[in-house]
DNA sequence: CAATATTAAGACAATATACTCTTATATCAT
DNA sequence: ATGATATAAGAGTATATTGTCTTAATATTG
């Protein structure tokens, strides 16, 4: 559905957003408490960092912390941060010619669901994640 | 979203509904109007054939055919005769303790989004899908 | 029976994704 | 200044997915 590295990267968000109280959040603590693999995080957080979501410092007491408000970060921010959402664009069936115009013959099934998909992401915002359980 | 040898399942099905009146259609054939490899193609068939979905039948003038109407296969059908469909199980976060008594924070938002795609996928036939464009 | 057409099955290769390690660079604390 | 701690960046490895090829088995046709 999403690639395991996007999972990786909304749960380091989550986790930043609802531990950066005392200033930045470390690599290591992130990994140790979320169980992401250490050298693998640190890809993503830089990614993320590039992006824009993160500003990161370095040497001791260094880490990353949100450049945004958690409020003002959607789920979908994150997701197209680490790479194009699949599930939100292109064809069910794979077809390359496939578009509004040229619609395959699952095309409006699958657009309705589409949406549905892009409306939850685009409005739950890391903030509401960081709430609940 | 759903891999590409779940793909090209679907497209084959969808081709051998529209083109079996005339009895067995060949992989060949298949591959060649569709554009799926032919060996993977043959691969794919093979599983559709063992899992209950096609009869297929060897020497010149063989192929496949559906064992069941058209009406009665769900693109669904298709999808879990090849492989796990992602998108209706598990979290998106990929927890692995994440569960409806124990949900992690998107997890019911999720879950009506996965609700929409199995209805969809579930009541969606093989026959509608020769039908329209 | 022999030649041809087709699926069946599994070995092999290529590519994409996920993961690990190493080296460089910046910052802090002493 | 020096050593410890952290990110930055890229090389390298492992696994999963996708795609290719080869050989065997089975059926039809002449």
């Amino acid at each position: 559905m999403i690639s395991k590295t996007c999972q990786y990267a909304l749960r380091a968000v989550i986790y930043i957003a609802s531990n950066q109280e005392e200033g930045f959040v470390s690599t290591k603590q992130i990994s140790k408490d979320t169980g992401i693999s250490y050298f693998f995080l640190g890809k993503i957080l830089n990614k993320l960092t590039h992006e824009g979501y993160l500003e990161s410092y370095k040497g001791p007491n260094g880490g990353v912390r949100l450049l945004k408000p958690a409020e003002d970060i959607s789920v979908l921010d994150i997701l197209s941060a680490i790479e194009n959402v699949k599930c939100l664009e292109g064809c069910f069936l794979g077809l390359p010619n496939c578009s509004d115009k040229n619609k395959c013959s699952i095309h409006d099934s699958w657009k309705d669901i589409k949406l549905s998909i892009y409306k939850m992401l685009s409005e739950k915002t890391i903030h509401e994640l960081t709430k609940e359980t």
